[in-house]
Parts: structure tokens; C-alpha cells; sequence
DNA sequence: CAAATATTCCAACGATTATTAGAATATTGC
DNA sequence: GCAATATTCTAATAATCGTTGGAATATTTG
């Protein structure tokens, strides 16, 4: 047995799935889906990608097992096939914020201010929570809250916001979140909150950074 | 602002980090460079590549800023940008053994047993090096231990385990690691060591698994 | 300054990949 | 079984990537 060629193998193993976290689009496929399982044309949808390309897209991250397809009905559904795939995508996207000075710039001029938590911050949020100290909202669409929530959170779609102001408190903290640091769902429900007058922050925490971070979700 | 743009624009930015760690060479270059910095012809024979090559490849690598290179004298040594990066290799790799079955197989067919650590396992493996009722060498090159080892270990090089064969307890376990998963010269050190009747085991945490698992490691 | 060494740059090739359009497949509802 | 719908497959093109050989650069040593 030849120990080059064995090794070859090996890391020719790992490179199939940097293969497939290696295009733009794939991940923003995966980070899609770990908000939960969606059809191909959502997808795509959401991608802003023709279906055929995101079909294909989706057949690489499907020959790397990333994804795991399942028909239902006419539909197809894709889902990740694992919380590590969801952890894979939040370690990537952290290594990039850490290191790439590019990316640093770009997101300081989208998001104004750096709202990033750290483990301190996200249990006294959750505890402020707890206690209805702060409003937590979800502005993702239903799908998605249903799927896994941050714990406490209440759901408000984005277009539903405005139809629903009334339920929200005048006289306290609300904290939107939504898919993650690249989602500008929050950024969007709270320029709309403080135009209302309400007292609101977003933080940018997705479900999938709090997973990763080792919190617990709740379904339903 | 054009908000599929800039989404565009962030993904790429990723996509940058995903392309880095997609070539084979490439990640095990990452693997090698997480056990401590090396020169670029060190590199390329621990590689077994040409060392045009391993530039080329550093290059990318250094591109994405998941490496940094120094001028020492004649020689250019390149090192790990961070922690970050050496947890998003083991996390790659993770994520290839849970999913490829192809890669499992392959692991199979080439290390005969078993010999993923959990958290518990670890702890107790600690204690027990701490108490002295195993002795846990590592069998890297100097230069490798001296830049991080596990808590406890004892250096041992492969090549020099034959001379120092009596250093060894005859009547006490004798746990061997490397590199990590994929390396194979603590699987050599235990075949060595088991013809001269010893009681060795191997453990398939390198310092980068025992590093990403949260654990300490000790300079010198 | 010249020779030796380590590394990078440049150019070229064959192989792979992203993307698009058009045809094909599988399922549902009539 | 037939029309409608969702998705995949096939083919084709342009762009990118891995690899190799030869020239160029930067540093140390004499």
C-alpha cells in the first residue's frame, strides 16, 4: 500500500465538500437552508437564481451530502443533512469576517453598528428575555420561525410589521434578529420600528449562530 | 443600493475561504501548517509535492489570508493565521467523515479501529497521563512538539523510538498520537512498539482536534 | 561584487466549473 | 391517459484552476 497515494485519497475526500462551500451561491444556498427545509424554486427565489441554476447548485451540495433532497408531491424539498453543515457554514463565514479585511469594510458600510454577541451577551439576552425585559422578534417569513427560534423570541415577519404595530410595547427594548450578519431583515424592520417611535435593535445572531454558539433552540 | 449586490458581494467575499480550502494539496498543506510554522520546502516534502507547487498553492492560501508568510533569513516560513483556521480544518474534516461515506470506508480500510475521542474520553485520558498510570508520547518531529503538545505527552519522534526503545514502561498502557486522524505515523509507532511486546494504543487527536475540542495545550 | 540558495513570477497546457438554453422526467389532478 | 407543474438532464460556451518548466528576485556567504 502506497502511502502517498492513500493520503491523496484522503485529503482528495475533504476537498469534495471545500469543493462545494468553494461558490458564492452554494453558499448562499446553505445558509437558506439552515432556516429550515425549502423547495427548489424558493430557493431559488431567495437566491435570486434561475431554478435551473439552482438545481444544479443544489446536485453539487447533494453529491457532497451537504443537502439531502426529498420529494413531496410535485415539490422536491432540500434540507441540510446535519447541524454540523449549519456549524460548517457559520465557521466559514466567521473565518472570512476574521480575516478578510474586504469583507470587514463591506459589511461596516452595510450594517451601521457591529452588533455582533458574545456568550455573556446572549444569556443576559436571553434572561432579559425571560423576564419581558425586552421584546425579542423574529421578522424571518412563518416557515422559518416555526422550524427553530430563538428561545422567548415572538414571531413578526417583516411584511407583517407594519400591520402590527400595536402589538408592540412602546416602553421597552425590542430586539429584532433574522438570518444571520448577511441578512438585512432586521436592519430593515428596525429602521421601520424607530420610524414608529418604538425602541428597537437588532442584533446579528441568526438561529444558526446560536446553535453554533451551543444554545438551544425552540420549535413549534 | 442594490441589495442583491451587496449580497453578492458578501457571499464572494466567503466564497474567497471555501475556494482556499477546495484543492486537496492545499488542505493538507493547512494540516501540516496547523502542527506549527515550516519553511516552504518543508512544506512541499511533507506534502510530497514539488515546491513550485507549494508556493503556488501558499500563495492562494495566503490570498485568503488563512496563512501568513515571514522572511527568516534565506528561508520564507509560513504559519496559521489564527487558531480559527486550524478549527476550520478539523471542522472540515469532521464534517467529510460524518457525511462521505466513501471517506469512511477509505479510514476504515486503512486504520483498523476506532479511535475517536469524546469529550469524556479526553478528560480521562488527561488524568490518567496526570497520574502516570499511561504514558502519552508524541511521536512529530521535535519542532512540532515544541510548538504545542498535549498536557503530559513525552516526545518520541518515530524515527528515534528504535534507539529509545527502553525509555518505555513494559508493564503500562502507551498511547501514541500524531497529527491527527489522517496521519499515520502514530499507527507505525504502535505497530513498533507491539513487535517489541509493549503495550501501545493510538488515539486519533492530533493538537488541532484536542485544541478545537476546547482543551489545553503546553508549549515548549 | 559574485556565487549559492530559497522562493516567487510568468507563460502555457489541459482539465474543471459556472452558467444558459432546450429537451426530458416525474408527479398530480382531471 | 392527458395536460400542467416542478425539477432534472444534456449540451455548449466562456472562464477559471492545477500543474509544470524556465526565468527572475531576494537574501546570505565568501
Amino acid at each position: 500500500m502506497d502511502k502517498r497515494k492513500t493520503k491523496d485519497l484522503l485529503y482528495e475526500e475533504v476537498a469534495r465538500i471545500g469543493k462545494a462551500v468553494s461558490s458564492p451561491k452554494r453558499l448562499e444556498l446553505l445558509e437558506i437552508l439552515a432556516q429550515g427545509e425549502k423547495t427548489v424554486e424558493a430557493l431559488a427565489v431567495d437566491a435570486g437564481i434561475d431554478i435551473k441554476l439552482a438545481s444544479a447548485h443544489l446536485k453539487v451540495l447533494k453529491a457532497a451530502r451537504l443537502v439531502v433532497a426529498e420529494r413531496d408531491g410535485r415539490f422536491i424539498a432540500y434540507r441540510l443533512s446535519g447541524e454540523d453543515v449549519s456549524a460548517l457554514w457559520v465557521n466559514l463565514r466567521t473565518v472570512a469576517e476574521e480575516h478578510l479585511v474586504e469583507l470587514k469594510v463591506a459589511m461596516d458600510g452595510i450594517f451601521s453598528a457591529p452588533e455582533k454577541l458574545d456568550a455573556e451577551t446572549r444569556r443576559s439576552l436571553m434572561s432579559k428575555a425571560r423576564r419581558g425585559d425586552v421584546v425579542v422578534i423574529d421578522v424571518r417569513p412563518t416557515a422559518e420561525y416555526e422550524n427553530g427560534h430563538l428561545p422567548f423570541a415572538r414571531s413578526m415577519p417583516l411584511d407583517e410589521i407594519r400591520q402590527r404595530l400595536k402589538e408592540l410595547p412602546i416602553d421597552k427594548d425590542i430586539v429584532a434578529y433574522c438570518r444571520g450578519p448577511f441578512c438585512m431583515m432586521s436592519a430593515e424592520a428596525v429602521a421601520l420600528l424607530k420610524e414608529h417611535g418604538l425602541r428597537a435593535y437588532k442584533i446579528a445572531d441568526g438561529t444558526p449562530e446560536w446553535q453554533a454558539a451551543g444554545l438551544p433552540l425552540s420549535a413549534s
